[in-house]
DNA sequence: CCATATCCCAACCGATCGGTTGGAGTCTAG
DNA sequence: CTAGACTCCAACCGATCGGTTGGGATATGG
């Protein structure tokens, strides 16, 4: 049976993902990431170079295309509310990369990946513009950014989340989150 | 002359405040904090017992009494976003807080210092509802989540405003986050 | 004035860190 | 068939990790 380099390096990617965004770059070791993938880390070397850009690589693998296939389903207001809760959908599908987005705000100087990742908020912003015909550009990425901020904090401040709102489960937030979505598109198509 | 124990734990407080700010808990390495702090590191396990027990009493003593002397300065919608643009001011101040709040959410389990911290947020929650009367308190708890969550993450997921809004800067930001925090005030007050 | 409790700090400890190496096994081009 | 490239892994490296210790300096109660 040949070498299967290619689930080698998928195999080493997964355990980063799940590594990173349990514990982030500082707080994640090499020899934790070998152990998770049932991979020797000296491999990790030879397909990456160092733990570094290894973080890297799980980053942009992770995050890169995040959006990309999130459409907006319908027109007006509550078609932004729906992509927030299609957003949320994602996370509750897969929470690692909620978390990693949040490392890497923290850990990391800039946005991993950054060219593509930029176009494709654009083309997300262009997508919401569609939606709400009366915005203008800078409304509408003014929008995107609170939007996505709202989703992505209430996963990554979990601490807030339990002082402020003590009782409420994810069901509970994921619908307010919606709501507070639905709000600020109606303000920024009728201003 | 005599020791100056309390100034010796304030420094410990404050370099633990920087560092782990800076690089997280497990980023930080207790040398770190000798260094920055001039202080010997054996202080720090005589005084905290534990790089665990400093970094929690660390968030403790910088986030617990983040809210409390926050006021809302009037009633109405504009009185919340005016609110918001405070703690973005304090944020701008110090920094450090909103990233340890970022730290925390990822590196714990739970908040730290929760009893009052917790008491904290229903007496701001309790204040959002003098400015609006006929907010009812689960709204209000779901506004000020939100709010702050805005707050925060425009200073936590940095990555994301460079690749939204790469050409704003900070003080635009601000504006669209006042902006959000009184649309998201004027729906909770007449839903 | 002395016992003793506390503070301070350099040196030290075993464990673990990121990263490397040497060599045995596995495939492929000629 | 074989030379050479590639894969894999245990063992290893110096550096740094969190945490401790021993001893000298400083203050205080009797």
């Amino acid at each position: 049976m040949p070498w299967d380099t290619a689930r080698t390096r998928e195999r080493l990617l997964d355990a980063g993902s799940r590594q990173f965004a349990a514990t982030g770059f500082a707080g994640t070791s090499v020899a934790d990431i070998g152990r998770d993938s049932g991979v020797n880390k000296e491999r990790l070397y030879a397909y990456f170079g160092s733990k570094r850009k290894f973080f890297d690589q799980v980053l942009a693998h992770r995050l890169d295309g995040l959006l990309d296939d999130l459409e907006v389903p319908g027109t007006g207001p509550e078609a932004v509310g729906a992509w927030a809760g299609l957003l949320w959908d994602r996370y509750v599908a897969d929470p690692d990369v909620a978390r990693l987005l949040a490392w890497e705000g923290l850990e990391l100087d800039g946005p991993a990946a950054a060219a593509h990742r930029t176009s494709a908020c654009a083309d997300v912003t262009r997508r919401l513009q569609d939606a709400l015909p009366t915005a203008d550009e800078k409304a509408a990425r003014h929008l995107l950014l609170s939007v996505i901020t709202l989703v992505t904090g209430a996963w990554t401040l979990a601490g807030l989340t339990a002082l402020v709102t003590p009782d409420d489960d994810r069901d509970d937030r994921r619908a307010a989150t919606v709501r507070h979505a639905v709000v600020l598109a109606r303000a920024v198509q009728a201003p």
